[in-house]
DNA sequence: ATTCACTATAAGCCCTCCTTATGAGTATTA
DNA sequence: TAATACTCATAAGGAGGGCTTATAGTGAAT
């Protein structure tokens, strides 16, 4: 039928304002406008919707049927809008995070909790699992994006992006020690503390070390990175962690001067090429990459 | 917000066929015609709907979202033209009707029995009670219309109209009978066959025949019209009954030239000025006229 | 009879939406 | 790797339609 869909909004008006006059102020258009579109709707569907009388506009009876009808169909429309606005302004949302255990630990977390401070509303899922198994979940399209800190990774359905760079490295708090040390092999020497041996981080360590035919040895090894740094901050010791995520909280602690090369964490973040990104991924992305 | 109905068409029927060109096949409109609508739309929402690429177009999470909205509420507008056509075509609808007892069974049975060969889908509510209490109710907008057949109704906010006017009369076959009687009260002298004596119809003649100083005196007494008219027909005597209803089935009979004028019962059609006739009841109407 | 409160009609203008033509981007194919 | 073939986007111009103002028409009320 095809009818413009405009003169069901007319329609609904002066059925609700049973006036044409009441109407044209609602649309803010003249009363000839509303009559002539009232006119046009009742020659295209072929019979009366309303009796016009000097009282104004009553429904016929075809017409209080279709009233209920075109009432359902604009309330819907209206849901539409309002919940389009809901989902624009992070009122309203889904986040579906991939990410890996450690960076979950080492970026996810601060991040998160910046942003469910503005955006309480948005409900954040968070999936921890392998890479490679993330990747597969972002191409299925199961997850939003995905973070992880592999560079070997080649997806041509993926948009692939390194949005941060983690220097890692062996600090200390300048008023209790001096960097007398030089080389990996001196750092036995110190009180070293460092995550526990099942940490990526420690694995990645005890590598390195391990290159330089040499094993570091823990006075202290803690759970987390930011005990760490607390430890290193009260003067404990010398600590290997995220320089960044020490000097954030502790801008006093300085990075050893060591002879061996530590490679950095590059943090990537994944996300589908064919399917859009939500107004409150793309927030919580923004968030990722200031944080 | 009121953004234009006629762009949630297009959204609609883009994203049901994913493709600007498919849509523009269905709307009969150019492609160009199809973008513009699109980016109109996804700027007065202030977000993106779809996602475009060389393989067409693709909701964005929003966009789904929408989709079901929008679907929903084209759905209901279909579905409004859709039962309008069917009361417009008479596939759909009821008519309350009101109508004295008498009327019912005069007229009504008729009108009703080639009225429902003709629209087997109307379902038709007859209400029998005093013109009184119809007229009440048609005021009440019980009823869509009422017949009936007396006169002295005054009523500002009902439209009254005589649809027929009914000629009563003593009727005879000339094949078996000849046209002698010229009185009344010369009735009697013939095979007379009359409604019982319950009958609206006996109570008035038998007033007439009380005003003449006489008193008729059936031969027969049955309970329809019809009867009466078949068994003058058949030559059994002289009845008294609906003269267009015994022309109707017997074009043969004729009336007797008595010297005493007979009342014609005239039918009204009662309608409410402010409540507009379904089509169904507009069709009914034109059946009472012409049948 | 006059006024009032509506809706309908008329005529003209301007906007907007559509059209055609073209551009731009990205897979697919040779 | 160049050509091809799909997309959708952009540009510019023209025609139709919906808007406006002004006025007529209608029925009810005073």
């Amino acid at each position: 039928m095809n009818i413009d869909l405009e003169l069901y909004r007319v329609f609904y008006v002066v059925a609700k304002n049973k006036h044409m006059i009441k109407a044209s102020e609602e649309l803010h258009i003249s009363q000839p406008a509303i009559s002539q579109s009232i006119k046009k709707l009742e020659e295209q569907l072929g019979g009366t919707l309303f009796l016009r009388s000097n009282k104004g506009m009553g429904l016929t009876e075809e017409g209080k049927m279709f009233y209920e009808y075109v009432k359902g169909a604009l309330e819907l429309i209206n849901n539409a809008e309002n919940e389009f606005t809901s989902f624009k302004n992070l009122t309203k949302g889904e986040i579906k995070i991939g990410c890996s255990t450690t960076l979950t630990k080492l970026i996810l977390v601060d991040v998160l909790k910046e942003f469910h401070k503005d955006y309480p509303n948005i409900n954040i899922n968070i999936t921890n699992n392998l890479t490679s198994n993330l990747i597969n979940d972002l191409k299925l399209g199961k997850l939003d994006f995905v973070i992880f800190n592999e560079s070997n990774i080649k997806e041509t359905n993926l948009y692939l992006e390194k949005i941060k760079e983690l220097k890692q490295g062996f600090i200390y708090n300048p008023e209790f020690f001096n960097d007398e040390i030089n080389s990996i092999d001196e750092l036995n020497k110190s009180t070293l503390i460092l995550q526990k041996e099942e940490s990526n981080s420690r694995k990645l360590l005890d590598y390195i070390a391990l290159q330089n035919n040499t094993k570091l040895i823990p006075k202290m090894e803690v759970v987390s990175q930011e005990l760490i740094i607390e430890f290193v901050n009260i003067g404990l010791g010398v600590g290997f962690a995220i320089i960044d995520l020490a000097n954030k909280n502790h801008k006093n602690l300085k990075e050893l001067k060591i002879n061996k090369k530590i490679p950095n964490i590059n943090v990537y973040l994944g996300t589908n090429k064919f399917i859009s990104l939500t107004f409150a991924s793309k927030m919580f992305i923004k968030y990722l990459k200031t944080i």
